[in-house]
DNA sequence: TCATTATACCTTGTAGTTCAAGGTATAGGG
DNA sequence: CCCTATACCTTGAACTACAAGGTATAATGA
């Protein structure tokens, strides 16, 4: 019932949206994602490591993600990309989210079911 | 990391946000909150009692709703409305859900962050 | 040179939430 | 008289986000 002092809530789900929806256009590796989430939301949401990786664990355990690791100036990386059965997964999920997202507003919004005045 | 059988996550807090919504304009029973939300959401969203019983409660206990019981036809309800902090909680809560979903939608839009193709 | 910061990976425990599956009781229709 | 609809409720399980940790290397700067 209570609200969590960051995040209030409303997140389930919403950092493997995110993520796939981030790596449909190329390849990220974690670290990298959590400073675009910040910064493409301009700090709206903030999803932290305890988050995205073990969404990418669990992404490539399914399939729905693959990895390679890469040195890049002495740094190692470990880089995501979308299977064709991760592609599937994220036009299903972006199209789930859009049809809830418009039901919910459909109900914000009211209208034509007796509400007399605001 | 497993989407649920029924509703595919995504839901966290929205019953909140719904119920809060619903009872701005008039008093209803828990009973009647279920049926409204399957209703006017053309069956998108699936609320069940076991869901919406206990955030009354929880609502009530936070004195963001209040209830009476009333008997209609020989039968009990009870009806809840929202307290005046409790205006305020769905107001705040609304904007929160608004901004969230726009910074959702950015992301979920792409654009010029250096994608190339789909 | 040495300490601090930034990068980059990771795990653990906790708290909160949804959900299915139950349970109780009354009213009304067939 | 049974079954459905109405109307309330609780329990246990499963899942998830989150904070708070931990490791190691590179770069910065004092």
């Amino acid at each position: 019932m209570r609200a969590r002092a960051s995040n209030p809530n409303f997140m389930n789900g919403v950092p493997e949206l995110l993520i796939l929806n981030l790596l449909q256009w190329r390849e990220m590796y974690g670290y990298e994602i959590v400073d675009a989430i910040r910064q493409r939301s301009d700090a709206v949401l903030e999803v932290g490591e305890g988050v995205v990786y073990p969404v990418l664990h669990g992404l490539e355990r399914d399939g729905v993600l693959k990895s390679h690791r890469r040195r890049i100036n002495g740094r190692s990386r470990i880089y995501y990309s979308v299977t064709a059965r991760g592609a599937r997964h994220r036009a299903h999920l972006s199209q789930t989210w859009s049809s809830l997202t418009a039901a919910i507003q459909k109900i914000l919004r009211g209208g034509q079911h007796g509400e007399s005045v605001p």
